[in-house]
RNA sequence: GAGAGCGUAGCUCAGCUGGCAGAGCAGUGGACUGUGGAUCCACGGGUCGCGGGUUCGACUCCCGUCGCUCUCCCCA
């Protein structure tokens, strides 16, 4: 074992990983362009207290979850476990209101939480996340939910897009009194865990796994029954908008988020291979006043970057590789085709070892370069150099003059 | 926070009821000084995770510890 480790669930993202890694970033980033979302650049520790404000001092993130630890003032900081309070933080601070009706942003960056790792599971993860403040519209939500199809359908994972609503001040505290009762009523057949959480958190007892809790929970009262009716209204509308973009989704009465902030609108995105989440998000219309912001109604959603890339199967080829193999003295001579090579835009790599042509074009195939350009004293003599298809054999003269 | 499995070469792993630490792949050199992926030969490489115990003797058995992986809780 070395002696230096990186620390537990901190991880290096290099080689293939980071290959895929970049190509679901970059494959998002273009989404966003065309989606008109700006970038926002956001601090990676806060103030303790955004985060137990707007997540909620009661749920597990806060409670164990969280890296916090104080600054020379005593002042409690927490690198942060998710984007949103931090983004809304910003766009408090910021005042972002005021510049435009509504605003549409999205930050990319690394989360932290002390959780214990397992698959598709790092105390430092990365996410990208993308946030609407300003519209209580359900075509806004209907848009995000067909930013994420699009996103997962251009990336080819398998996933299903799972959505609920949960409702607002005014129906959710009926629906969790009805829900916490009939739990209570049946609670002799529920497993230890629920029998703890139909209190904690009621809503996660509805999908548990355990076959008698199932049995257990399947007359229990549905959120959707309890709507008031303007979160029904948003509903509704929101389930024709994605049926009229063709968005295949399934409807999860039972799906609940980690978050205190959500209201109506949630939803996730559920790889059918490995059953994590790669997506999630929801409408939270009450965090920015939460966090003394004007009252602004706002939904967002956040991709886990590992996780999504760990479901990629393939990713597209890179550009071909050039390969400038000299052999013999003609190092200075082949600085002068590289660079030139280079200055075409093309993508070279000059060999740093010596050896005959034999051992370059192996070094060319340990490389993966598509071409190599052969230089040796007959091209360095005659003015040009000999162009090599690896994957052919084919080899062209092309003339070359060093015009360093 | 609770539970399970695994730590032997750069990688994947053998190593029996305790008896000289191994193979394949990778690496380096050569066969082969202007033509690669193949083949053959040679070579380098190890505190058997760490510490203690049992034993004439421990990679092997026991205890502890650290690390990794996975599961539950929860989550991207």
């Amino acid at each position: 074992m070395p002696e230096f480790q990186s620390v537990r669930g901190f991880h290096d993202l290099y080689g293939e990983e980071l290959k895929k890694f970049k190509h679901v970033s970059n494959l998002i980033r273009e989404k966003l362009r065309v989606y008109n979302f700006e970038e926002i650049i956001l601090p990676v520790v806060e103030y303790a207290e955004v985060f137990q404000r707007s997540i909620g001092e009661a749920t597990d993130i806060v409670q164990k979850e969280m890296f916090t630890f104080q600054d020379r003032k005593g002042r409690w900081l927490a690198l942060r476990p998710e984007g949103t309070a931090g983004a809304v933080r910003a766009y408090v601070q910021n005042k972002l209101y005021a510049l435009k009706p509504y605003v549409k942003v999205f930050y990319e960056g690394p989360m932290f939480r002390y959780e214990r790792p397992q698959a598709g599971r790092y105390r430092q993860f990365h996410q990208i996340g993308v946030e609407v403040f300003g519209s209580l519209d359900p075509v806004v939500d209907a848009e995000l939910i067909q930013l994420v199809y699009e996103i997962l359908s251009e990336l080819g994972v398998n996933v299903v897009i799972e959505i609920n609503s949960i409702g607002c001040k005014v129906c959710r505290p009926s629906y969790r009194e009805a829900l916490v009762n009939y739990l209570e009523s049946v609670e002799g057949h529920l497993c230890e865990v629920c029998y703890d959480r139909k209190d904690r958190n009621p809503l996660r007892v509805l999908d548990c796994k355990v076959p008698t809790c199932k049995e257990a929970v399947k007359e229990a009262p549905k959120m959707v029954d309890y709507l008031c009716q303007e979160c029904k209204d948003h509903y509704s509308k929101l389930k024709d908008y994605l049926s009229l973009l063709s968005i295949p989704y399934r409807e999860n009465p039972y799906l609940v988020r980690g978050l205190d902030y959500y209201t109506k609108t949630v939803f996730e995105a559920v790889s059918t291979d490995l059953d994590i989440t790669v997506i999630a998000g929801g409408r939270y219309d009450y965090l920015v006043e939460e966090l003394e912001g004007p009252p602004t109604p706002a939904v967002g959603f956040a991709v886990g970057l590992e996780r999504l890339s760990m479901l990629l199967k393939e990713i597209p080829p890179e550009e071909p590789l050039y390969f400038v193999a000299p052999f013999g003295d003609v190092m200075d001579y082949s600085l002068a085709v590289a660079k030139a090579l280079r200055l075409e835009g093309r993508r070279v790599e000059l060999s740093y070892r010596k050896g005959g042509l034999r051992k370059q074009l192996e070094f060319a195939n340990k490389l993966g370069a598509r071409y190599v350009v052969i230089v040796g004293d007959e091209e360095k003599a005659g003015g040009f150099y000999t162009l090599k298809d690896m994957e052919t054999g084919e080899q062209f003269r092309i003339e070359f003059s060093p015009a360093m």
